[in-house]
DNA sequence: TAGATTGTTAATCGATTAACAATC
DNA sequence: TAGATTGTTAATCGATTAACAATC
């Protein structure tokens, strides 16, 4: 998800809309599962169960693309990799930098699906002197007094945060100024950036809270739900309250 | 972001709208680190600038939990926390599991924004003998074996994904039996679950292949446009051609 | 009262979905 | 030809946004 302020809202490519953009992966991995167990050619539907989406969903998602499929036949698979690769750009090499080797910066380091999809780890970086020399996912994390350095010299584009929420901002403006315009990343911090960069965001913390919410939800449709009646009898009801259910906050505003 | 195919439709709670859900937890941190700097009230426009949206929209997202500003004067901070909290459910508390021990899991054991938010790791599992018994986060890691057992004793309803996407549909399927209705799934790959039980993914190499797209699509703008003329001559164009740039792929359809 | 700011309205925009004509 | 499946249409739904009346 990326930030609202940062990011661009509706020049779209060639008119792909973000929604499908951000499906194109999961198609993609879908088909590159198929295309390894040497599965010929898909339809929408097997195509979308794969995917975990309904199938008038990808058929509109791939008109975007083009007319790639064969009536009556469905999609050739290997055909549809290629053109899918190619949208999102994954036919072409892209060096990342990933700023923060705590537990997380080497889950990312050590994580097989970049690779294979065209992302290539330039370098790691940490501030940390203990770390520094050392060798993380076969690589050595390099110091982060090098990072303008090792992003001009790699032609890096797309930077990683992974560090701690408070030197996020200030790590994203050394990766911007340095030529970074795309950024993923981890902090629990909203990132101030200039036109032309996107910022991308991970936060688990979020997804928790969000989860919550809907499993507070199912708890209250059978427990909490008799605290507040269906429907209450019409009356005089001259004392105005605060929020939509009545519940009396523990902390009042002044 | 919820699989399609799990993530009941409509069924808003009390009419919350999904996308406000989502917002939540950006203005309740705001918030909070106002809190902490004891600014009694904020506007609109101050706390959806802190939190990365336009204020019209945060204006637009409170009204669905109630009139809870004061015209001509803002918001209580205390007092929003409070609801926001209440609204995500987070003045509960809510057990979870950790599924998964590797640099991942252990990064999310070492999160602390869990912990203030209500969240309780209430145990870490993996199936590496080498690890069970080991201390990560200052917790034991137990075996994925006692994975029904520790669900049961500990009313957890909240499970968290962390190991590769080979084994996490298995896990999710105990995981739900054993009785959790909440699964954040960190492997790449669809799970299946039934009715009820609501799934979202943080899918690593997905967000990176976002940003592939739109930096390509950065690029392209100086180096890639040539090769397609705004506008073209018209003629005859009697050869119709595969795809909207008429780009000759590698692989070509049977 | 004058200024500030919320809460709501209404218009617009983007995404989803079912249905079916086109066509392999 | 008959059956299957795509690509597109059109309706619907949900989200965003600007503007402003309400009101502190």
């Amino acid at each position: 998800m990326a930030t609202g302020r940062t990011h661009r809202p509706a020049t779209r490519s060639r008119g792909i809309p973000e929604a499908t953009v951000a499906r194109l992966p999961l198609y993609l991995r879908a088909l590159t599962a198929l295309s390894e167990r040497s599965v010929p050619t898909v339809s929408s539907e097997e195509l979308a169960t794969a995917a975990g989406v309904n199938s008038a969903k990808l058929r509109k998602d791939f008109s975007y693309l083009g007319s790639y499929g064969t009536r009556g036949v469905g999609y050739d698979v290997e055909y549809l990799v290629y053109q899918i690769s190619r949208e999102l750009g994954l036919t072409q090499d892209w060096p990342v930098v990933i700023v923060g080797v705590g537990n997380l910066g080497a889950a990312l380091a050590n994580y097989g699906g970049f690779a294979s999809r065209g992302f290539r780890v330039a370098a790691l970086l940490d501030q940390d002197p203990a770390l520094t020399g050392r060798t993380v996912a076969g690589m050595p994390v390099s110091h982060t007094d090098d990072l303008e350095r090792i992003v001009t010299e790699n032609g890096v584009s797309i930077g990683v945060i992974t560090i701690p929420a408070g030197g996020a901002q200030q790590v994203c403006d050394r990766l911007v100024a340095a030529g970074v315009t795309s950024i993923l990343n981890f902090a629990p911090t909203v990132l101030s950036v200039p036109e032309g960069v996107d910022v991308r965001k991970v936060d688990l913390s979020i997804e928790l809270q969000i989860l919550a919410f809907h499993e507070q939800r199912k708890a209250g449709e059978d427990a909490t739900a008799p605290a507040a009646p269906a429907e209450l009898p019409a009356g005089p009801h001259t004392t105005p309250r605060k929020g939509p259910d009545g519940d009396v906050p523990a902390v009042m505003p002044a």
